[in-house]
DNA sequence: TCAAAAGTGTTCTCCCTACACCCATGG
DNA sequence: CCATGGGTGTAGGGAGAACACTTTTGA
């Protein structure tokens, strides 16, 4: 237990957080990783108890060499899912003045994108859920906001980087691809054109072409080529939609 | 004089700064608006005196409804620059440990875009000073670092908003506005096509077509055409360069 | 008078778009 | 057996890229 009182400012000093969307995708779904607030899980849970929110938490000036720091640590902790540094992309600053009731807190969201199928087993049920984003409850403070910007975030990002990397399982089919597309963007693509478009930038490699070579009802699975993955991503990427 | 000592937390906070990359254009060149930090100016100002900076400073937390009002109020204080809060757009957040050796400080990085010359008059010259992007000298702190991913930030957005808009004087000439974009993205463009892409989006007015069609060594003065700005502004703008 | 700057229009190519048919599986 | 889902190719249009010549002014 800490003693209070410890730590003196000559000026007033804000609390500051990070906060993560956790993007994942089981082929079907965009879904995002929400956590629900104990009633007293720690001291820093005495508002919104009860409501669900984005996994994040306080900066531990100490420990944390930066605010994706603050996030991986706070994410693992609260919902056991353990993810790299670079996973982490910054979303943007929160800092309006009632946004936390307690005390002046400014959160720095990040958003993550992992691969559902591969990482569901590791997030402790206990405590943290995955939600389509079709029903995603209200959540705590400005939460919903917070997700809403992390979305139209991501929604850029897609058109620079092939973002689907992350977020596909290691086999999956283009159907699965782009309907992942299409739940991020929230449009309908053409079938046709949009294996057209992928398969032009030579990201994708047949895995299991088996036997029935072409107008069969069960799709064709692919990975991703890393090396030109790379490639593409270092250059640049432009993905016209 | 404040008394020292009076706010008191039961955990580390950091303290938070804003810092602001001001981007003008003057018809020839992107310049950015430093200032010099002076020896005691403020208790503030141990580290680096006498290097230059990006204008920028403490979040104040009872005055500051965000921290771009932070960004707003520091920006008017060390440079007499006075900008709406809408002008600045959030770059990044800067949290490394060490990144200020005098306590632990995390920045929330702003760029902001201004007609030079209508408000060069009012920087405060013994403070601030505009450089040229091609000889900015060597920043404080991790400015540099938070300069270059500015720059790739505004790189960025000039695809999807009508970025002139915002650098460019009310009346300007076609060489102008390529020389802008050739500035920001450090590439080179034809003529005719850069010509005939913008007058394609129809927000471009001719303002004094002076006698002398065409042919001429003196370039046609335009001005833009605030309604199909808005228009475009709101409903998406896609650029491909 | 010569070099540098600015205005203009056309062609070609490539990529995006729209679109129809066949096959296999599962209910 | 029929509905659903998945695979494939082509034709047309629009937009970007490449390209040369003329005029004027300032050195």
């Amino acid at each position: 237990m800490k003693k209070k009182g410890q730590y003196i400012y000559e000026y007033k000093h804000p609390a500051v957080t990070a906060d993560c969307v956790v993007f994942g995708y089981d082929g079907k779904e965009l879904k995002i990783l929400l956590i629900k607030r104990g009633p007293e899980k720690e001291a820093s849970s005495t508002a919104f108890t009860g409501s669900w929110a984005l996994p994040g938490g306080f900066m531990d000036v100490d420990k944390d060499q930066t605010i994706a720091h603050t996030a991986q640590r706070e994410l693992k902790e609260e919902t056991g899912l353990k993810l790299g540094i670079k996973d982490f992309r910054e979303v943007a600053a929160f800092s309006d003045r009632d946004r936390d009731p307690r005390e002046r807190v400014i959160t720095i969201a990040h958003y993550a994108l992992v691969k559902l199928a591969a990482v569901e087993a590791s997030t402790d049920a206990e405590k943290a859920e995955w939600f389509s984003m079709k029903d995603v409850p209200s959540l705590a403070f400005d939460h919903d906001q917070i997700l809403r910007v992390a979305c139209s975030r991501l929604r850029q990002d897609i058109h620079f980087e092939p973002v689907g990397f992350d977020l596909m399982p290691e086999i999956f089919t283009l159907p699965q691809l782009q309907n992942l597309y299409e739940s991020i963007l929230e449009v309908k693509f053409d079938r046709r054109n949009f294996a057209n478009k992928m398969k032009h930038f030579g990201m994708l490699t047949v895995v299991e072409d088996g036997t029935p070579r072409h107008g069969t009802r069960t799709p064709i699975k692919y990975r991703f080529d890393k090396e030109n993955y790379d490639r593409l991503k270092a250059k640049g990427f432009q993905l016209e939609f």
